[in-house]
DNA sequence: AAGTGTGAAGCAGTTCACAGCA
DNA sequence: TGCTGTGAACTGCTTCACACTT
């Protein structure tokens, strides 16, 4: 099944592969089956054998997988084998609540710059990380950074995140409730806490 | 196709129409197409009418959607018609950030107490909301609170959790990275957001 | 003319069952 | 014996095409 097209809900489930391989090893297990770690996935272990199916013999029978070496084959698929640099762009409650964020680090993702438009804020620091003018924001380009997390009011989203994709950002977590139009080449992935909660009733 | 089982998906896109039936609102319009309302929300009209079409005739030929009306029926479908009242356990960065978030209300939510095990933050209030002692979490019944929000961190999250379904607590939006084990009536929502910022460099 | 509602076709993801390997 | 890897069956969602309504 080596090297057949990818479905989108396996590259969905690698993430959560990935983080309970960080809890397997901080359990100083050096093995695991999958069926154990379906468990810490919530799945079941023919899934997660099919899931890694699709790009390798990942596994030893009768034994299981290797938990380091499966850290990083899940970490070159989701090409986080290299350092990705992150930039955040309004530092306000939620903003400076995700810079003093510390699970980044495991994933190799760094927050290189913060950005904001509030002159009480610009020069400030925030766990480390020194809040920059949001007029500079082509400095991004120079940095390296390809990710940026939009954390700003929702009636300036869009034109944060058009300026962005001029500097070279091409993925995009964003926190507002608004949905971005961004090109193809660009990737957004929305999290909005109000709809979240939202979802919730139906299914109580 | 009235009153058949509703697939999962469309449940998951009622609150993404919702969020566009509000915005289309908020411009004035008082009527939408499903091709207008696919488009906000990024999908095709097909998918909209379709989904709809499970719950029943919600549109009129050759004119299209009430908005007031539609924005109704699926706050009745995803039960925000009544209010739901939320409680929120760890008042840290994160959690603050939350409570000074103001879009809940539009989906009928309310935060009604906070909690949090730090003696120096007990008596405080954040937006409005008094902090109080984790210890006190019984009071949670009291209040009629069905909803949790948890931004504890992962070390006590399932500990937490596991007092929050002792007090009556039925959906939970987990900010934490860990996977939380609940009963079966319990929904569990999870933001986790190392994971969604390490799920994008493999698309870019 | 414009836009909805839906049966049927097509497609993708899940589940199964089991052969094969350590 | 225990656990992996995978073709094949199954399930369910998406997409289409068009009849029908205003």
């Amino acid at each position: 099944m080596r090297y057949a097209r990818i479905p989108d809900q396996t590259i969905r489930r690698l993430p959560l592969y990935l983080r309970a391989l960080f809890f397997v090893a901080e359990q100083g297990q050096s093995e695991v089956s999958s069926k154990d770690l379906a468990q810490y996935v919530g799945v079941h272990g023919w899934q997660v054998r099919k899931d890694f199916s699709f790009f390798g013999e990942f596994g030893r029978p009768g034994v299981g997988y290797r938990v380091s070496w499966l850290t990083e084959q899940i970490k070159t698929i989701l090409r986080l084998d290299s350092e990705k640099k992150a930039v955040l762009v309004g530092a306000g409650n939620l903003g400076a609540a995700v810079l003093s964020f510390s699970g980044f680090q495991k994933y190799n993702l760094a927050i290189v710059a913060a950005f904001d438009a509030d002159a009480e804020k610009i020069g400030q620091r925030v766990s480390g990380v020194e809040i920059m003018d949001i007029a500079c924001l082509e400095s991004v380009s120079e940095l390296g950074a390809t990710l940026a997390i939009v954390t700003v009011p929702g009636e300036v989203a869009q034109d944060v995140v058009g300026q962005l994709i001029n500097v070279g950002i091409k993925g995009i977590l964003n926190f507002t409730s608004c949905r971005l139009i961004v090109p193809d080449q660009v990737r957004v992935t929305n999290i909005d806490i109000g709809m979240d909660l939202a979802s919730l009733p139906y299914y109580i």
